[in-house]
DNA sequence: CTTCCCATCTTTACATTGTCAGGATTACAG
DNA sequence: CTGTAATCCTGACAATGTAAAGATGGGAAG
């Protein structure tokens, strides 16, 4: 049974690790679903079965993506001084994901594979969504702030992910965290005017 | 000679507007070479000639979406009534583009497809990113606020370009454009202390 | 005007890919 | 033990990208 079963026990989970590392070396668009088969050493129509065609297998790597996101996010939030730091971070951690993990950062924002009508994915982006609504709305934000925090994270991220930012890869890693920050803070609600020990959410 | 001549005549030209079409149409993961040889009436293997692989006349037609990027942002900033106006229009103009031609911002921004080390499509780009730092110049602004400028401007447009940001699907043009305008606003370098009757330029 | 060269385009061929249909194997309930 | 359904495989087909070799005609050299 340790040679070849013929049922593989766990393919469903194989195979989406498989994906991932295809995705990981070819991008979205090389990506190759006789190859993840071959990864997972399972026969070209083995995905079939448990994801139905390569937009189904997309579809839940890009859910399994969108935690992943989130998860990066929550990492670089802990330890965060305040409400304001806090959004900062979660900046921060939208770039660290987008140069960590580049491709699944495409297929889960700029690809048209993935079948974003699924309950699942859209739950996913919507948890996402959601949670960067709340860091918005513990600094007093309307709407205009979500849009502005999350538009200015994710152009940085996109456009470093692509390599298109060289400004940013000739800095070091202090450096262009410190730009960054300096970036975001633009984007937050005002700050209170006077030096704040007052609690943030007084309104 | 109006039927079929074995020579085009501009088959380059005129593949570049079947692939232009067949973009539009199918977006970068659904691109067919095949398919542009038969838009433009001509066999399949006709575009080798010209282009080389699909990655050379993907190529091609980014250096001609970038010249079109371009001239949308050049339209937009006809009539700006300071250069702060200026740069704002600029932002507009940048998701005007993303938002008319979808699937040519992606290729340009968002894919791996073309070749960027060509010397002509790397000469495109840095065309649109020096007038990006020109106008940020004008401004008195430094290497952060290009950053600031270009990277909202580009989150805003990559993300409605893929009809991620609902919020601003869900408004009025007009208030659409007032909302995009405070956020750009936020990004450029502060504004004169007091009421600027004093030319921009200043410094 | 004729001839020859070569850019242009076609035809043919092959490997790769996604998807479907049908068959083989195994787990599991009765 | 037996049958059923889930799981996985084999085989086939159309579409695609790319390379090789042939067909066509424009244009220069004589």
């Amino acid at each position: 049974m340790s040679q070849k079963p013929y049922h593989h026990g766990d393919l469903r989970a194989a195979l989406l690790a498989a994906a991932e590392a295809e995705l990981a070396e070819k991008g979205v668009e090389g990506f190759s679903l006789r190859s993840v088969a071959k990864r997972a050493g399972v026969s070209h129509a083995a995905p079939a079965h448990h994801f139905g065609d390569t937009g189904g297998l997309l579809t839940a790597l890009a859910v399994e993506g969108f935690t992943r996101f989130q998860d990066t996010l929550d990492a670089r939030e802990q330890g965060a001084t305040d409400d304001r730091d806090r959004a900062v971070r979660a900046g921060l951690g939208y770039l660290e994901f987008a140069l960590a993990r580049p491709a699944l950062f495409r297929l889960i924002f700029s690809s048209a594979r993935p079948d974003y009508a699924a309950p699942e994915l859209t739950a996913a982006a919507s948890r996402a969504y959601d949670h960067l609504v709340g860091l918005i709305r513990a600094l007093g934000g309307d709407e205009t702030d979500v849009i502005a925090l999350w538009a200015t994270s994710h152009g940085i991220a996109d456009l470093s992910a692509g390599h298109k930012m060289r400004t940013l890869q000739g800095k070091s890693l202090a450096e262009r965290e410190a730009m960054i920050r300096s970036v975001l803070l633009r984007c937050l609600p005002a700050a209170a005017p006077e030096f704040s020990r007052i609690p943030d959410r007084s309104l």
